[in-house]
Parts: C-alpha cells; structure tokens; sequence
DNA sequence: AAAAACGTTAAATAAATATTTAATAAACTT
DNA sequence: AAGTTTATTAAATATTTATTTAACGTTTTT
C-alpha cells in the first residue's frame, strides 16, 4: 500500500469495523453463535465471499465457517451466489434487512404458533374431557374449568402473532407502516 | 388425595404438562435459561408464588429462583405482588401475552436500533472525512462513497424498526391488526 | 484411474453459561 | 438490641455450547 493513502484508508477500515461491532453486538441477541454474528458483519461489507476467503478474514477454522454459513443461510442472512469457473462455493450477505427481519422472526413466531397452538388445543380436550368425567368432584371440575378458559384466552394471542407474521410475509404492513416514513 | 378423584386429578395435571412444556420450549428460544423458562411455565398456571414455594415445585436452588424472577421481571413476564401479612416476597405470572410480546420485542428492538443507528451516524461521519480529504484517492473516495450510501440505506430499516416498536407500545398497531379479529 | 481440492461430518477440546453451595446483607420480630 | 427469617451476592462447580482438529466422502482435474 502506498504511503498516500494509508490514513483514509485505515479511516475506512476503523468506520467498517464501528458498524460491525454493532451488527455483531446486537446478532448474538437474535440466537446466533459469535462466530457467525461476526462472519455475517464482514459480510455485510464484502461481496460474495468464499469458505476460504472467510477463514483467512476471521481467522477461524473452515468447519466454523462452513457451520457458520449454514446457520445464516437458515435465517437468510446469508444466500448463495453462482461463480462459474470456480469450484468453491461462493456466498453473500443478504443487506436488505426488511427481508432478513421477516425470515427471522416470521419463522420463530410461526413455529411458536404452531407448538403452543398445538399443545393447548389438545390440553383443553382433556380439561373437557375431566369436566364431563362422573367422576370428578365440584372443585375439580372448577378447576379445569379455570384452566379452559385461560388456555381459551390465549389463544388470542396466538392467532394475533399468526396474522402478524402473515402480513409481514405478504407485505401488508407496509400499507400500515410504510418503509420510507420520513416521520 | 382420595380415591375418587384421583384420575381426573391426574389428567389435569397431565394437561398443564403439555402446555407448559410448549411454553417453556419456544421460551428459551427468548434467550432466558432453561430454570426462567420451566419457572414461567410453572408460574402461569399458579397465582402468586413466594421464592420457596417455586423452589419446592421445581426441585431447585433458592439462588435459581432469585436471579430467574429477576430475569422474567426484567422481561416483565412476572411481576411483583404485594401480600401483606408475609415478609416472603410474592411474584405472579404475566398472563396477557401481548403485555409479554410487547415488553420484550419493543426492549430488543429498541436496544438495536439505538447501537446499530448510533454506530452508522459515527461511520458516516468517518466516510464524509475521507472524501473530503485531499490525501484520499480516487478509489478510495470511490469506496467510501459506496460504503456511506449503503449504511444511507440501512437507515431506513432501523427506523421503520423504531416505528414498529413505538406503534406496538401505544398499541395502535392493533387498528391494523386487531386483536380479537376471527380471521 | 489416480490424485488433488473442497466441503461436511464426528470426536475432542475449549470456552462460556447456568446452577449450586456458602457467605453476606437487609428487614423484621420479639 | 439480639436473634431470626428472607433475599441477594460471590465463588465454585457442573453443564452446555461453540470451536477446532482430524477423518471422510464427493467432485473435479490431469
């Protein structure tokens, strides 16, 4: 590198790294290991990137960054890119984050629908079940009652966090939410 | 327990076991340890619990309990109750979900947006510097322009972040998506 | 067909986190 | 005010999770 341009240069590798410490920071709150948190923030500044190229930037193992990758590419942080005369796999940083928030939590609320949903509605067939059962005494039967109703309120919720994640999906709350909201 | 009820007894408990292992798997998804979350799951279908009485039904340490209140406090999944007559502290579950919802993202949204547009506004600044410096040159000015208007981009994300959250805690996202909607 | 390059899986190690036991501090009771 | 009950903090241990080293399988090249 030449003399002249070594202090901007350096300027701009000290304002990457500001960035990626915070896009770091905050990704090992989303559920992520560090080293991926710390693959996706250099990502984010490079363009598509190699398993190799990845290790040597992080200096970690390749099986790290192998893992580290598929992680990402679960939650679509991270898409795979074609590079044709190249035999190595190449990826890239997802850098729309509207996309990266839905595949993310649209996929945790889902399947948190999807188990509570599930484990309630077959709890509250057996708090049926106990309230017609002749042999059950009053405070019991009051008891699942109690429960029914609980589970029954719940269900709310749950229904509401379902359409949540179905108007994100489709975009629909962006009719309610625009992107570009000066505000 | 007499005999009578025995069974039906049995099955209640048997239903509570369902859901509240539903709860207690997508709750450590949240990032609470595993004691937070059988202890959240616990607590929903009690009503208030002393620190001794969670220790008994979970089998464990009075320390556990302590710091996972706290972490669940935190959260606002559980709140403090006052019951005079006891110098024991007394705790209750948060059972309205969307409270729990709210309390939670709004947190984690709001702590993101804070650091990440807070490191963007300082890159910047470092990339307005280096075009503007005479010893920069012209691919390297070329380059923190590239970088600068990228994070110009990401902006818009963060604030439509901050957005979603302010209109979740003043609750007017419910005029779009209503609670009680029957779908 | 053999050798080399690449990615992934498996086993072992290292690091981080949760939990417990023990000690301390605070609040109440007598 | 001394003693007792309760909650919290600190240090130690246990457990889990992340990462690495080593081995394997697959694809490509010569």
């Amino acid at each position: 590198m030449s003399e002249s341009n070594e202090r901007p240069q350096l300027k701009i590798e000290e304002a990457k790294d500001k960035v990626m410490g915070a896009i770091a920071e905050t990704m090992d709150l989303y559920g992520v290991t560090p080293a991926a948190a710390n693959l996706y923030a250099t990502m984010y500044f490079e363009g598509q990137m190699t398993l190799d190229e990845m290790r040597t930037e992080l200096g970690m193992s390749k099986p790290s960054m192998s893992t580290s990758v598929r992680k990402l590419q679960e939650i679509e942080m991270v898409k795979k890119t074609f590079t044709r005369g190249s035999r190595k796999h190449t990826y890239a940083a997802e850098k729309d984050f509207f996309h990266s928030f839905m595949a993310f939590y649209c996929q945790m609320w889902e399947r948190e629908v999807k188990t509570n949903l599930g484990a309630i509605e077959s709890a509250q067939e057996d708090f049926v079940e106990v309230m017609k059962d002749s042999s059950s005494t009053p405070d019991i039967v009051a008891k699942a009652k109690e429960y029914y109703d609980q589970l029954e309120e719940s269900k709310t919720y749950y229904h509401w966090l379902g359409e949540l994640a179905e108007s994100i999906r489709s975009g629909e709350i962006y009719n309610f939410l625009p992107k570009d909201q000066k505000d």
